[in-house]
DNA sequence: ATTTGATTCAAACGAACGTTTGAATTATTC
DNA sequence: GAATAATTCAAACGTTCGTTTGAATCAAAT
C-alpha cells in the first residue's frame, strides 16, 4: 500500500501527523501541513477530497494495522495454548504489545502517535467515532471472550468493568506520560518500552484476579 | 465567590461549560457562546479579556474546589487512622469520590464536566499545561506519601507508576464511559457512581498490592 | 438631579480558515 | 510525438474567527 501511494500524498500523511500531534485537530490549518509537507495548498483536497477525510485518513493508516497486530498476537497465544484458556498475562500483553511496538519502531515519532491516540479519543467532533466505535468495538470482543475463558469466576459484566479499566491503565500511561515524568520528579522514566509493559501487565493482572 | 459574580460573568461561565464540552475548546466559538448565554458578544473580552483567559477561569472554577476537596478527605482519614498509616482503600476514595461527588451533585451538566477533563488533559495547546500540572504535582505528592506508608513494601519509584496507572483507570472509566457502554453493548452503565466507585477501588486496590 | 464609573451594545477590524477554480505542468498512453 | 489523463500551481472565493472601538445605557454616589 505505502509502495502505491504518491509521494505527495504520504508526505501530506506524515506532516499532518507531525502536526497534528503538536497542535491537535482544529488548531493544526492545511496552509501549515502543506507548507511542512512542501507541497501545494489544493493539493490536500485535490488527494483527500477535505480536511476530515485527510485526518480521518492519517488515523487509520495507524489504527489499522495496530488492531491487526493485536488480534493475530492472541492468534497465536491461542494457538499456543491448545484447548487451555490462554493465560492472563498474555491476553495483556497480545492488548498492549503492538501499541508499544508501533511506538518504539519509529525512532522519532513514536511519542507523536501516541499523542494521537489520546486526540482522537477525546475529540467530541462526530466524524471521528465511527473511528473509535471501530477500533473499540469487534477488537474489544475478541479479547472479553479470550478473558473470560482466562478468568470464568468472573461475571460478564464484571469482564467488561475490568477490561475497561485495564485499558485505562495502558492508554492513560502511554498517552500522559509526561505526568509521571512530572510527578515523580524525573524519577520515573517510559523510555523503556519492555520495561513499562512489564509493569503494566503486573498491575492489571492482579486488579483482573482479585476476587469480585 | 459566585454570590459576588455578575449574572453576565456566570452566564457566560455556564455555557462555555457546555459548549466546550460538547465541541471541544477550538470548535466552540465566542459567538455560540455569547449566543447561547444571551449576552453580547463584546462581554467575553470585557469580562474575560481574553479567549484563553475565559477558558481557564472555566476550568479554574471546577478543579479548584474538587483538589481541594481531595486534601480534606484525605486529611479527615488520616486523623481517623492516628499513628497507623490511612487504609488503600480510603486513599483511594479520597481520590476518586470528589470528582464523582462533584458530577451527580449537579443533575445535568455532570457528564460535561468529566468531558472536560478528558478535553484539557488531552489539550496539547501549550497555555493549558500550567493547569495541569497544577491539577497534579502538589495533589499528588500528599497522595505519595500516604500511599508509601500504605504499601511500605513498594519502592518510591514503584509507588509512582502504580499511582500513575490508578488514575488510569479512574479517569479514563469516567471519561470514556461511552466506550464501556458500547464495548458491552449496554450491558455495564456508569449511572451509579457509588458502584463504579467500588469497583475502581477494589481493582486498583489489588494492582497496588500486588507484590512488586 | 448631576456626575461618575461600570456595563452593554451594534458595528466593524484584520487575519486566518477550508475550499474552489482554471490554467500550467507533468506523466501516461496510443 | 501527438493526445489524453493526472497532478501541480497561484490566486482568489466566501466565511468565520477573536478582538477592538466608541457610543449608548445603566448603576451608584455626590
Amino acid at each position: 500500500m505505502p509502495k502505491e501511494m504518491h509521494a505527495t500524498k504520504l508526505a501530506i500523511l506524515k506532516a499532518t501527523e507531525r502536526l497534528v500531534a503538536a497542535h491537535g485537530f482544529e488548531a493544526t490549518s492545511l496552509r501549515a501541513i502543506t507548507a511542512a509537507a512542501k507541497v501545494n495548498l489544493a493539493a490536500v483536497n485535490y488527494h483527500f477530497s477535505t480536511k476530515d477525510a485527510l485526518i480521518l485518513a492519517m488515523l487509520n493508516r495507524r489504527l489499522g494495522p495496530i488492531n491487526e497486530a493485536r488480534l493475530v498476537l492472541l492468534d497465536r497465544f491461542e494457538k499456543e495454548a491448545g484447548e487451555n484458556p490462554v493465560a492472563l498475562e498474555k491476553i495483556l500483553e497480545a492488548l498492549f504489545r503492538p501499541v508499544l511496538d508501533e511506538v518504539s519502531r519509529r525512532s522519532q515519532g513514536g511519542r507523536d502517535f501516541l499523542r494521537l491516540l489520546a486526540l482522537a479519543l477525546a475529540e467530541p467532533s462526530a466524524y471521528l467515532k465511527p473511528l473509535v466505535e471501530k477500533e473499540f468495538s469487534e477488537k474489544t470482543r475478541r479479547f472479553h471472550r479470550a478473558l473470560r475463558r482466562a478468568l470464568p469466576r468472573l461475571s460478564e459484566c464484571e469482564a467488561h468493568w475490568r477490561l475497561h479499566f485495564a485499558h485505562g491503565v495502558f492508554l492513560h500511561t502511554v498517552t500522559h506520560s509526561e505526568v509521571l515524568e512530572c510527578t515523580s520528579r524525573g524519577r520515573c522514566r517510559i523510555s523503556d518500552p519492555e520495561a513499562t509493559l512489564r509493569r503494566i501487565i503486573h498491575f492489571c493482572a492482579a486488579g483482573l484476579r482479585s476476587a469480585p
